[in-house]
DNA sequence: GAAAAAACCTGCGAAAATGCAGGTTTGATT
DNA sequence: AATCAAACCTGCATTTTCGCAGGTTTTTTC
């Protein structure tokens, strides 16, 4: 609660409260709402606990991932600042998902009455948010067909996009701007760490992706998309 | 548009229309909704086409379906009467996947304006509506889980299991109440026809499934949730 | 900065899934 | 009822993916 931002100073204007709650309804979210840090490495919630509020990615990185099965995981989503977070569970009563700070984050929290009320009465909002939840599913069909249909070399070129087009890179060192482990981003290829890290041999002897320590540093995002090319990324 | 059912007569009491809007605004859809009957095989929007309204299923079997890859297709969704078709589209002006009929299915369509003005004056409307995405986006995003991890025996478990929830069986002959293909039941699956056979020859000396012609007859749906019991089923 | 722990790399055999080809059954048409 | 086309079944070789095990590098801890 500490080092409180109000919405009115906040710096992300694609939030969607930014975008879509205005004069009174602004000002209710922005003082009533509750703001944490988060540690790399904290849950920020687990599967089945309970659904208090929705939250808002003020700063930082984290993951949606699904249980652990046969010492499997699935990253589902993954979501910079600005971004909304448990969503996945509204009208739900307990979280089908994990959340996991990928690096220390401040997020904003939201209550459901708050938030339901602010549906019913900023139109804009509720829009948005329907027009978001479609684009979302569509997303998350999309992937469902590459996860389906992609090879070990597709699905991981396309970890490394969705990677990209989630956190950016450093316009410089042309670095990843977040620290993923092999396992990490086995999780969201769908498959093991051996197999990245036998990729990435193959990406870097082609020139794609260069390493340094474990660092990604994309040499060729073009080349990368031209392997799922006959695949649809929107 | 001869046969014309209005929402007062439709039988549908779980459609979004009938369960979210009232009085003046379930008249002003009911009068202004168009009906279309599809035959079996026919395409009800294709991917790259214009979006000019929604879809509400009256009667009949759909399946959405991405466009053919590699001689491979998935289908991203089975749906029946009651349900809503193309809500994947919203906020956008051309449609991301293909829907064809299963069977003769009639289906009534609303215009974008109508829908957009019922969604802002029929609160409930709008939030049965982001309940829905809510729980297509859960649903969605195990299945990117499942496509990841499951083997091939799981996949086709589970892919009776969709279809058995997703449209039934006839009480008495057990057999599954729509026509699926092979090659259908491997796009759902997310594998081959092949691979159908086989493991329908599996269930089969497993007494799990009958097969009588082409139809499927479940002899033991729980065994079937058995082999997929470790992933989360809802 | 040394020691310990964690993450990463790589070769290889095993397992799983695929794709083809040819034969069989089913359903539609006349 | 005969014919034809489509869908289905099945064996087998090939390809792809997996998972272990042991060694190496990087990071963390004290």
């Amino acid at each position: 609660m500490k080092n409180r931002i109000t919405c009115h100073e906040c710096k992300n204007e694609k939030c969607f409260v930014k975008q879509g709650c205005f004069g009174e309804w602004l000002n209710k979210i922005s003082t009533n709402k509750f703001q944490h840090w988060y540690k790399k490495g904290d849950y920020i919630f687990r599967e089945g606990e309970p659904i208090y509020g929705i939250n808002f990615i003020q700063q930082g990185g984290v993951k949606v991932v699904t249980t652990s099965l046969h010492g499997r995981e699935q990253i589902v989503r993954l979501a910079k600042e600005g971004e909304i977070l448990g969503h996945r569970g509204l009208g739900r009563t307990a979280y089908y998902f994990n959340a996991v700070a990928l690096m220390d984050s401040l997020l904003c929290f939201v209550e459901n009455e708050l938030f339901y009320e602010a549906c019913m009465n900023c139109p804009k909002f509720a829009f948005n948010l329907i027009f978001f939840y479609a684009s979302e599913l569509r997303r998350a069909e999309l992937r469902v067909k590459y996860q389906a249909q992609m090879n070990i070399r597709e699905k991981v070129a396309m970890a490394f996009i969705y990677s990209y087009e989630a956190f950016g890179m450093n316009p410089e060192t042309k670095m990843l701007n977040i620290s993923l482990s092999r396992q990490d981003i086995a999780d969201i290829a769908g498959t093991t760490a051996e197999q990245i890290t036998r990729q990435l041999n193959d990406f870097e002897n082609e020139k794609l992706i260069a390493r340094n320590k474990r660092d990604i540093i994309f040499l060729n995002i073009k080349g990368l998309e031209d392997i799922v090319g006959d695949y649809k990324i929107e």
